[in-house]
DNA sequence: TCGATGCGCTTATCCGGTTCAGCACCCCGT
DNA sequence: ACGGGGTGCTGAACCGGATAAGCGCATCGA
C-alpha cells in the first residue's frame, strides 16, 4: 500500500512546481501545452486522484449533495418512490462527479439541525428537500442558512427556494372521468398525510372535479402510507353501508394493501371495486390482477431535482441567464389495467 | 449570511491561540479547566462547527462511510431489503458522528473503480461491500488497495477482509421441515441470483435437506429478484405436468409475484398451493393471504455491519484486543402465516 | 537557593491543494 | 538599443484545522 501521490509528487517528478502541476490539471493557462502534456503523462502515469479534503479546503466547496430523509426505516424500504428517487439523483450528481450524502432523520428540528451541521462543517454544497409539507418550516430555514436547496415538490408560491414538481390537479381529474365514464358514482380516496403538500393539492383537485361530475360526496381517509392502515380504512370502506364501488389511493403499499382486504372479503375487482394506484411502482404489476395506477419516471424526476440543484449551486452563469427557479416535470398519466372495470350497481 | 467561524475567530475572542482553542475543543490535555471552559463556551456562543474538509486534511479521515449499489433502480425500488439495510448502516453511523455516501453503479468495474477512487481522494474511510458473490473480485481489490471494508454477507472461508453474515443453512432446514411436516413433497424452490454466495449456500442446504427428508428432486429455477421473473417462473411452475404443492421464494418479491400468479390460475393458497418468502418485510403482510416468511431484522443487520465497518476502521484498539474479524448475526426465523397450509394431494 | 519538573500556553509547521504576485525571458515595434 | 507587453513559470500565502516543539513560570525536593 503505497503513499498517497500528492502534486507535490508530480511536480517533482516533473521538475516543475506546485503551482504550475495545479495549472496543468484544471486546464488553466498559465502553462504552456508542452508542459501541460508532460505534467498530465505523469499524473496519469503516477495514477494521482486529487485529495478531496484539500481541494475542498481551498476552493470551499464540498463536491457533495445531501438528502435527509424524515421517514421510518419500513416505510422507506416498502415505498419503493425513494430509492427510485434516489437512484435519479445519484445518476446526475455522479455524472457531474458530486457525491450524495444521505442521513435518516426522526423529526423536522433534526432534519434542520441535520442541515445546519452540513452547511456548517461545509459537508454539502446543497440539499434537495423531500416530503414537501403545506406549511414547511424548512423551506425558511434553509434560505436563512444560506444553504442551497431544490424542494422535490410544490409549486412553492412566493418561496426563496427552487422547486421541481409535477402538476397533481390534471392526473386527479383524469382519474375522477375515468371512473365516472366506467360508472361509478361512489368513489373512495385513501390519501396519504395530510400535511404534506401534494396530499393537500389532490385533496382540492378531487373535491372540485368531483362537484363538477356531480358525485356523491367522496370519502376520503388520510393514511400515513403504510400498508397496515391502507388495508384497515380499506376494510373499514368496504364494510360501510355505503360501500364505494372505486377506491382510488395516493401511494402503491395503501393500493395493494387495499387489493388484500378485498381479496379476504371476497370482493372481486375490478368485478365489485375498481381500484387505483398513485406511483406506478413495479408493485403495481406484481398483484393480480394488476393495479391501473398512475405512472411517473420517479427516477427521472429525481435526476431532474439533482440537475436543478446543481444549477443552483453552480458557478453564477457566464451566460448571465440564470437557470429557471422553479421547474414543472412532466405530469403522471394513467396507465389502465386490470384493478379498474365497469361499475356493476 | 454571516461568515462562518473558524477556531481563529475563537482564539482572538478568548484572548488565546489558535492551538489552545484546538486542544480545549478536542478535550486533550494542554489548557487549564477554567480556560478550556470558557473557550467551550464561547464555541458555543459563536456557534462554531469545525469544518469538515480542514480536519480531514489534518488528520486524514473522512469521517464518512461510502456504499456502492450494484443494482438498478428498478430493483433497489421494490426490494425493501436495502432501504431497510441503509437504514441501520446510516443509524450505526450517524450515532458515531460518520456520513454515509451512496453511490449506484451499473457494473463490478465501476464498482471497483468507484473503490479506487474514493480511497484515492479520502472521500470514505471504509465501505461495505454488498451482494457478496461466491467468487467475489471484489474482496481481494479492496484489500490490495488497503481500503477498510467489510462483506455484508459470507461467511467469506480465508478472506482478508471482515464479514457479518447469518447462517442460511438452518433456516433452509427449518423451511423444508416445516412444509414436509404439513404434507409437502414435491416442493418448488424460485431461487436469486445464482451468483451470489447466500444463493449457493441456500442451493446447498435445500439440497442436502431434501436428500434427508426423501423429499421428490427439488426443482429450483434461479432469478433476478425482479417481481417478472418471479411471475413468470411461478406460472411455468404451476402449469407443468409434476406441479408442486408448494414453492419456497428467496426474496419478497418474487413470493408476491408468485402469490398473483397463483390467483390469476385460479389455485388457491394455501388450499392447493403453500407459498414462503424470504425476507419479512412489510411486503409480506400487504397480501391476501398474508406470507409465511423468513423474519429477519435487517435494520439491526445493516446496524451490526456499519458497527464492524467502524471497529475495523477505528484506531487500533487501545486493550490490544481486536474486533471480532468476521461476526455471525441472528439467523433469520420462519414466521407462519396464511399462505402455507397442509398439502391435500 | 538552585536545578529539576511539569503545567499552560504560544509558535510554527504540516496536511494537499488553489491562487496571486512577481520575475525572467522572449518577441515586438520604433 | 530600449521600453512595452505577453508568456511561462516560481515562490509564497492561504484555506482551517491538528500537533510537535518550545518557552515562561510556578512548584518542589534537596
Amino acid at each position: 500500500m503505497t503513499r498517497r501521490v500528492t502534486i507535490a509528487d508530480i511536480a517533482a517528478a516533473a521538475g516543475v512546481s506546485k503551482g504550475a502541476v495545479s495549472y496543468a490539471l484544471n486546464g488553466r493557462p498559465g502553462v504552456s501545452e508542452a508542459t501541460r502534456a508532460k505534467i498530465l503523462a505523469i499524473a496519469a502515469e503516477m495514477g494521482f486522484v486529487p485529495n478531496r479534503a484539500a481541494r475542498s479546503l481551498s476552493v470551499s466547496s464540498a463536491q457533495a449533495v445531501g438528502l435527509a430523509l424524515r421517514r421510518s426505516a419500513r416505510t422507506l424500504g416498502i415505498e419503493p418512490y425513494f430509492m427510485e428517487l434516489i437512484s435519479g439523483i445519484e445518476a446526475t450528481l455522479s455524472a457531474g462527479s458530486y457525491g450524495l450524502t444521505l442521513q435518516i432523520v426522526d423529526t423536522v428540528e433534526e432534519e434542520m439541525e441535520v442541515y445546519r451541521r452540513w452547511w456548517a462543517e461545509r459537508r454539502v454544497d446543497g440539499v434537495l428537500l423531500c416530503d414537501v409539507g403545506v406549511e414547511d418550516r424548512r423551506l425558511d430555514y434553509v434560505a436563512d442558512l444560506g444553504l442551497p436547496a431544490v424542494a422535490v415538490g410544490g409549486p412553492l408560491d412566493g418561496a426563496r427556494i427552487p422547486a421541481v414538481w409535477h402538476d397533481d390537479a390534471d392526473p386527479c381529474r383524469e382519474i375522477l372521468e375515468y371512473l365516472h365514464a366506467l360508472g361509478h358514482r361512489r368513489i373512495a380516496r385513501v390519501a396519504g398525510f395530510a400535511h404534506l403538500l401534494h396530499t393537500s393539492t389532490r385533496d382540492r383537485a378531487y373535491a372540485e372535479t368531483a362537484a363538477e361530475l356531480g358525485l356523491d360526496a367522496m370519502t376520503t381517509v388520510h393514511s400515513d402510507y403504510t400498508g397496515e392502515q391502507g388495508a384497515r380504512i380499506t376494510r373499514r370502506l368496504l364494510t360501510s353501508a355505503k360501500r364505494p364501488t372505486a377506491i382510488v389511493y395516493d401511494n402503491d403499499v395503501t393500493a395493494v394493501a387495499g387489493l388484500g382486504v378485498a381479496h379476504e372479503l371476497g370482493i372481486g375487482v375490478p368485478e365489485r371495486l375498481s381500484i387505483v394506484a398513485w406511483d406506478d411502482s413495479p408493485l403495481c404489476r406484481l398483484t393480480h390482477p394488476a393495479l391501473t395506477s398512475l405512472t411517473r419516471d420517479i427516477t427521472a424526476y429525481g435526476a431532474q431535482c439533482a440537475e436543478a440543484l446543481l444549477a443552483h449551486i453552480g458557478p453564477v452563469p457566464p451566460s448571465g441567464e440564470a437557470p429557471a427557479f422553479s421547474v414543472q416535470f412532466q405530469p403522471a398519466q394513467l396507465s389502465p389495467r386490470g384493478s379498474t372495470g365497469p361499475a356493476r350497481d
